[in-house]
DNA sequence: GTGAAAGCGCTAACAA
DNA sequence: TTGTTAGCGCTTTCAC
């Protein structure tokens, strides 16, 4: 009975020296073989794909990190990804990540430091090559531990004097401008702006580059225009709310993102004004849904898939050639105005 | 000069042999003390703890995952993270696993069997502990490689006679009569159903719970009136559409999913019907937005957190504790009706 | 061009 | 109770 021989170790899966014997070479030759290495011979190379395959051979990404002290990890932190931005975001991070063969790790930090630190934390036992920290402005409480430790950052929208860190600059400007500017052409003067929470910074910036529109425009703003909302659906619901409270109402709103210009849309149902034809409507982010809403959402588009390149770039850049004097730490990402049906000529008055 | 003092190794992380010295115990007693091993004494893993915080050490995942055999990574694949389902799901998931001090992969296979290969892969390199195949009936061609290489795995709405393979049973079967009956209480004899693409086993299980509900409640079937759409918001309208081409006309639709039937919400308004007064809409899954359409979806609740924490509990049970004889391998998780403003009785015909 | 061998940072036997 | 030590699976010198 060949006991011995069929029943050696309870069938592990294959490693490297499986590979090794059955390809009759080294398991350095094997190691170089995966790696590309140009030194191997073809024909050792051909007997160790072979091996490979016929194994289903798979190599142990733990050891390789252990040894080489790089774990082709990236980590992203999102702020929330229950909001549609953010898996779309998620969505292209993962598809350049996958096609340069890292693997991402996502994590949500729901505006929560404590959470944010968490997630940090694990993203570093994990020992990730980088991190994109996609909060938007809430990052100050980690950015510390990240940099301490000489992980690379990418940041939205934050410039940080650290040879590890890159931001990704949002020209929110051009997209505002332009909105503005079609509302203005279309003969609005009384433009509201519904803002994101003010403890973001890219709401502070969208909430800024609409005053300097604005003012480029010539058009008066109005304190009572400019309400802080919270980038939720139900914050804008609220935001257009307080707007019709006022004596004097604006005839178009600009929205600080989507979510809000969705509950605008909603609540201006709701209270039976039409869109576009008593109240135009104008978003940011070009969400997917901003499609789909009634009437078709007009918006600033804000690329997921770029955002997303740039900050796959900046991590890859600096984990894979940090010493290189070109590196690029600050990459752009631009809007633009996408015309869809919420936007009108004002009702005269 | 303190020169060689001062430069020692380009300052590496501190491991395990950083704290072992700081605290003057061995490597065995800091690696006892953070895994809660009860034998140290509290003298020594006081020492170690506070050298650990001391150094901001952070055990090394990897390292731990290659001498354990186990990496505390569950992989999530859905079908589309950029339907507001998944992201409803990944974030429970998380939150669970993270709890338990698991870390997950995730990744989409965008309905696509070449994708989903590869996500498989990856997630085998990565030495998971299992995975959750969240991708509702297309899982088929992947299961193999699982199964073969004994990782645990769950699966939404499939069984297998595999003993490393769970099944979470989702029971549409209670919300979808509920949904019918609610309608057929209303006084609708006329009701469709949009139901999801063919290839999905969910898709089908919901069509045949709806056949069955109608039956029980003695309504007829009209074969014109149960349209396969895709569950997607386009879908909904498509369905719509067609369902608006034929000759006599439903008075209610239940959609297989949320998506199908905001679809269908939008669809109606364009054409003038106004939803609840001339046609009722009933989605299904109750995703977050379904509260803020207009009218809000009066829909057939399936609990994300619920499917989550199942998902993972059958993760965990396989990994940790796989010969346990009362390892639990069904898990059911039931939907409910939740009525909000697409429903109201039919006009009188 | 190829192989032998030294670790990467940790856990788990085994000794003491 | 604590410490010593042998690997986990791999990459990477360094010889040959």
């Amino acid at each position: 009975m060949p006991r011995k021989a069929s029943r050696k170790t309870p069938a592990k899966s294959p490693d490297i020296r499986t590979v090794a014997a059955l390809a009759k070479v080294s398991i350095a030759t094997v190691s170089r073989t995966i790696n590309g290495s140009p030194v191997v011979s073809e024909r050792l190379a051909k007997r160790v794909w072979q091996a490979i395959h016929e194994l289903g051979y798979l190599p142990n990404t733990h050891a390789r990190t252990l040894v080489s002290g790089r774990s082709r990890l990236f980590g992203i932190i999102v702020e929330n990804i229950t909001n549609p931005f953010f898996p779309e975001l998620i969505q292209s991070f993962e598809e350049v990540a996958v096609a340069h063969g890292y693997e991402i790790l996502v994590s949500s930090s729901n505006s929560n430091p404590a959470i944010l630190t968490t997630c940090v934390r694990r993203m570093l036992e994990r020992k990730v090559d980088g991190v994109a920290v996609m909060t938007f402005g809430e990052e100050e409480p980690v950015l510390d531990q990240l940099m301490h430790r000489k992980i690379p950052i990418v940041l939205a929208e934050f410039k940080l004097q650290d040879p590890h860190c890159s931001t990704i600059l949002l020209d929110y400007r051009s997209g505002i401008h332009a909105a503005v500017r079609h509302l203005a052409g279309l003969g609005h003067r009384h433009i509201a702006f519904l803002a994101g929470p003010h403890t973001l910074h890219s709401a502070l910036t969208r909430e800024n580059d609409f005053r300097a529109a604005m003012k480029t425009a010539g058009l008066p703003i109005q304190k009572n225009w400019i309400v802080e909302c919270d980038h939720t659906l139900k914050g804008g619901v609220n935001g257009f709310d307080q707007l019709q409270a006022l004596a004097t109402r604006p005839t178009a709103i600009v929205c600080s993102n989507d979510m809000t210009a969705i509950g605008v849309l909603r609540a201006a149902f709701m209270k039976g004004l039409q869109v576009p034809k008593d109240l135009s409507v104008i978003g940011l982010d070009d969400i997917d849904f901003a499609e789909f809403t009634l009437p078709p959402l007009t918006t600033i588009r804000l690329s997921r898939a770029d955002l997303a390149r740039a900050a796959f770039e900046a991590l890859r850049q600096q984990a894979e050639d940090p010493s290189n004097p070109h590196l690029q730490r600050e990459f752009l990402v631009s809007t633009s105005l996408v015309m869809r049906g919420s936007t009108a000529p004002p009702v005269a008055d």
